[in-house]
RNA sequence: CGGGGUGUAGCGCAGUCCGGUUAGCGCGCGUCGUUCGGGACGACGAGGUCGCAGGUUCAAAUCCUGCCACCCCGACCA
């Protein structure tokens, strides 16, 4: 096989963006820092959309859309939150363009100059709260469940596709609560929906907790979080859920009167899952031949190809497939037929094993004779002579066997790339040598974790909701602590 | 925003140092034929404002100035 792509080993995050171009999933733009989606990268985003999009469905959640445009008034009302964004956003200041006088393209008219600048949403916690002031008055009004789909901005310096870009699409939810204790348990309930969406639909484990004070979102109380490790080592934030207090209700007022007749601050939720899915997903599974894309995600699950050399076979071929696509496509199993005379078997082959389609079948004259099918599963790259009796039953097998397989190698792997560390040579040597997630003391302090950072660029990526205590001291400070957080490098 | 690199056909590159016929090569693309169970082969063919704007020169892909874009490494971030 004509190899024209890097591998892992040999350049990691080469071998990522060949897997990015080459497999059809996005390419830069004209406009720095910003991608086009293509086709099939939409594809599996639409596959993430629709999984999630039903499970906040199913958790009494809503869609709505709210402007892409906020008042720069707005971003200053939480400081907090202000701090986080301004270093990256997007300013619009005119409305007008006009002919230059010059003769040549436009400018823009200086004359039509907002009054107040709007600037392109980081994240909508602002525009949405200064709404909800006047959808709640009443803890009747109470809780609202919103979750909107769009697209945001961050002016970022460095920009990779899918994992880093200037504008990106996600979801984001926001909640109001009358109490407290029902806003933390919205908070916990999301950050189970996405957990469960990662392990179960991109067959990616994943570690839940809480961030420490250094990474928790700006405005937040307290960010929750899930946290994947992708096979060079590095962590990925996947997911995350917020905590916001009455932060964002003092900011805008936002009250209700209560049961018992008293005003009352409203408590709020944010959680978020964005296009930066599709990167985890690529590093999590793909190999050093081409994406790999778990069963329950990927746009075609089952790809036929015929074989043949005569307009006759090519017919003979083309029915036994078509009958076996029927049959999947009955079971909600998403088959593609590639008919197309213009190129030949072993291309698509190829085609299909780096786009990471999880099931191929291959039908020549030979099978047609034996009553057989060939089939290859893109996990394990097994070649295997099925009957063609009962070969729907089997395929649908097999793709729940290849979903599970996947999570199954995810999890050995982070198994295998978990470490505790209890000196700070010992800290160092690891990331420097194997990477992953390292269990290790802290103190608990931001200094403590800033200076780590600053010497090793390892971050807290979170302190794990079912972390067990445990006597010990920091690893950097040696102050006493009482449980061991997750270190790692990060994306 | 700092350091480094690259812009030449759809893609990947050579040519640039040392200016001089008609700017090449591989892949891809088109037509025809033979092929077709892991990226086929042959023949013929199409395709270029050499990133943009100035300048130097008899002559610029090549030298000079400015600008733009992209990539890599840092600081920042989901």
């Amino acid at each position: 096989m004509a190899k024209d792509f890097y591998t892992r080993e040999e350049n990691y995050s080469k071998w990522y963006n060949d897997i990015v171009l080459k497999a059809d999933l996005a390419e830069s733009s004209a406009v720095r820092g910003c991608m086009v989606i293509k086709p099939y990268g939409y594809a599996i985003w639409e596959k993430m959309q629709s999984a999630l999009d039903k499970m906040f469905k199913d958790t009494g959640h809503s869609n709505a859309y709210f402007p892409i445009f906020i008042p720069k008034s707005f971003l200053n009302k939480e400081a907090d939150h202000v701090e986080g964004f301004a270093k990256e956003c997007a300013v619009v200041t005119h409305y007008r363009l006009k002919k230059d006088p010059s003769g040549k393209g436009i400018v823009v008219d200086d004359t039509a100059c907002l009054e107040e600048e709007l600037v392109v949403r980081p994240t909508s916690e602002t525009i949405i709260w200064d709404t909800y002031r006047k959808w709640i008055q009443s803890y009747r009004d109470l809780p609202i469940l919103v979750n909107q789909w769009a697209n945001v901005v961050r002016w970022e310096m460095r920009t990779r596709l899918f994992l880093r870009t200037a504008e990106f699409l996600w979801q984001e939810g926001h909640t109001a609560h009358a109490t407290k204790e029902e806003a933390v348990e919205e908070t916990i309930k999301m950050l189970d929906v996405y957990t469960e969406f990662a392990e179960k639909h991109m067959a990616i484990p994943v570690i839940k907790g809480l961030k420490s004070e250094n990474e928790r979102f700006a405005g937040a109380l307290e960010t929750y979080c899930i946290e994947a490790l992708m096979q060079d080592g590095k962590a990925l934030q996947a997911g995350t859920s917020h905590f916001l207090g009455q932060n964002f209700a003092k900011a805008f007022d936002v009250k209700y009167s209560s049961k018992e007749g008293k005003i009352e601050y409203v408590w709020a939720t944010s959680w978020g899952v964005s296009t930066r899915l599709v990167g985890a997903l690529i590093m999590a599974h793909s190999d050093d031949n081409g994406l790999v894309l778990p069963p329950k995600l990927a746009p075609i699950q089952v790809v036929i190809v015929p074989i043949y050399k005569s307009r006759q076979e090519f017919e003979q071929v083309c029915e036994k497939a078509r009958e076996i696509k029927k049959g999947l496509e009955d079971r909600n199993i998403c088959v593609k037929l590639d008919d197309r005379d213009t190129h030949k078997p072993g291309w698509k082959f190829n085609e299909y094993e780096f786009k990471g389609v999880p099931v191929r079948i291959a039908i020549g004259m030979r099978d047609l004779k034996n009553k057989t099918v060939e089939i290859a599963r893109r996990d394990t790259l097994e070649k295997t002579t099925f009957q063609e009796a009962d070969i729907v039953n089997k395929i649908e097998h097999l793709l729940e066997a290849i979903q599970d397989n996947l999570y199954q190698k995810a999890l050995s792997f982070r198994e295998n790339n978990t470490t505790k560390a209890d000196t700070w040579e010992d800290f160092k040597d690891i990331l420097d040598n194997q990477g992953g997630f390292i269990y290790a003391h802290w103190d608990g302090t931001v200094e403590t974790e800033q200076k780590i950072k600053e010497e090793t660029k390892a971050t807290i990526r979170c302190i794990p909701s079912d972390n067990k205590k445990e006597k010990g001291e920091c690893i950097y400070s040696g102050k006493p602590s009482d449980q061991r957080v997750i270190f790692a490098r990060a994306y």
